[in-house]
DNA sequence: TGAATAGTGTCTATAAGACAATATCCC
DNA sequence: GGGATATTGTCTTATAGACACTATTCA
């Protein structure tokens, strides 16, 4: 092979003629759309995927839930705002959080036309205890429980008397596509381990698999497999409750 | 179980209070950020990916190669632009397309604050002989090849003299990301057969995740794998050339 | 000691990888 | 027939699922 020629500087990224264009650019020369973030919380607990959903107390749709969001500051990150905004209405801070899809079809906010960059988080049950509040822009805030409806369709479960809550804009849809992915990356990512605490135990994981997949798994299979993934590590003690007690682990990931 | 009661009849989307509350709104109260977006096409040739871009003739970036894109319409729908822009552009249509990732950054655009909203598209390299062309706002558009760069960076193929091609914004980390998505997505939905024409052989397909893959598969366990999920049909004739004559195959999915 | 859960061992069925044998075409 | 590729068969190895057995704690 022949060596490879020394490479050039890299150019600037702006030129000298793109910044005299750039002085007499005029960004209200287009219509623009809104955009905005909204951020699909879930925990698992008791056997059932949980989201957190605020009520809304502005118009549009006053009085129905929503996923916390809102209006993305003009020098503020999408990630940043979504983060933001969830501290805002409901109090939860330090949790990870992923994007999940860009819902922008024309007619999903009455208003005018809002382009929404939807965000998912995964947060362990135990984090969120006494946390959760209804802040800014939330007359109150709640977990509902995930059930899967016929026809293969994901929503919150029906209250006493039969109900479902009736969920603003789009967000129905968000969360249902929020599931759905979540579905998807538990077999092939890490994710799991965003719900449990940093000490927990193979059964623990197991149910949360087994919740998210709603299904039994082998218990022997299972622990065969995480434990020869190689990323759990002992942990010190163990989980104690009338039985035989349960070895802790922790989440290291690749190496270490 | 007790029966479920009755379900009451769901409220109208918007109340009496909504719609009053909609004539006054002003859209322009907060400042908004301008949404664009980007489309990735990918092909597969001779055993490489290849990537189309345009070469801009507009500030910012004049020369500078970029993805086809641009603003979407205030009453369009972000799949019905990015199908838009990429026919004015470079003269494609009618491909398979789909959402890749929101980015956001405030910086990325050295106009103003600009979001863009990009998608990937896959399409078998025969479709495009002779359809590819530059359009509105391209000074020329071609393919290049992607190549694994030192340290696990993906990007263009060097030109002879050893300069890569220098690419406008953040574009050359939205074909990185779409090129790690591609080769995520392979192994477990059926996006590789957006890459062949209506029939083709199982060489052919396997020729395809080798490539996108970048690792030789096991022949007879490739076979096995794919006719025995059900999704393809034998098609009538057979690929002749020399040898052999290979059995064509449709891509026909779950059933039939 | 018994109930309950943790943890392990074994057998079987299935799938993946390696390798080779056979099949069919064109020249 | 020879070259080249298509297609199938077989053997080995790895993994998943089912099932049962052992281990440990607390009441």
């Amino acid at each position: 092979m022949a060596p490879p020629p020394p490479s050039p500087p890299p150019p600037p990224r702006t030129s000298a003629h793109d910044r005299e264009f750039l002085r007499g650019y005029d960004v209200t020369q287009f219509d623009r759309p809104s955009v905005t973030v909204d951020v699909c919380v879930f925990t698992v607990a008791d056997g059932d995927i949980e989201v957190v959903l605020v009520r809304r107390r502005e118009p549009p749709f006053v009085g129905a839930w929503a996923l916390p969001g809102g209006f993305v500051g003009i020098d503020e990150s999408l990630e940043g705002a979504a983060t933001r905004k969830l501290a805002e209405e409901t109090g939860i801070r330090d949790i990870w959080l992923e994007q999940l899809y860009t819902f922008g079809e024309p007619s999903r906010d009455p208003r005018t036309r809002v382009i929404t960059v939807a965000y998912y988080a995964l947060v362990p049950r135990e984090r969120l205890e006494g946390q959760v509040r209804a802040g800014a822009g939330a007359a109150e805030t709640a977990w509902f429980r995930i059930v899967d409806g016929r026809g293969g369709r994901i929503g919150l479960e029906a209250r006493e008397g039969g109900e479902r809550p009736e969920m603003a804009f789009d967000h129905a849809s968000i969360v249902e596509t929020a599931v759905r992915r979540i579905r998807g990356k538990l077999e092939y990512t890490t994710i799991a381990f965003e719900l449990l605490p940093r000490e927990f135990t193979l059964t623990e994981l197991q149910q949360v698999y087994e919740t998210i997949l709603r299904r039994r798994l082998a218990k022997a299979a299972f622990r065969r497999k995480v434990l020869s993934a190689g990323v759990l590590k002992e942990a010190k003690g163990t989980r104690r409750g009338g039985h035989r007690p349960a070895q802790l682990y922790r989440f290291v990931g690749r190496g270490r």
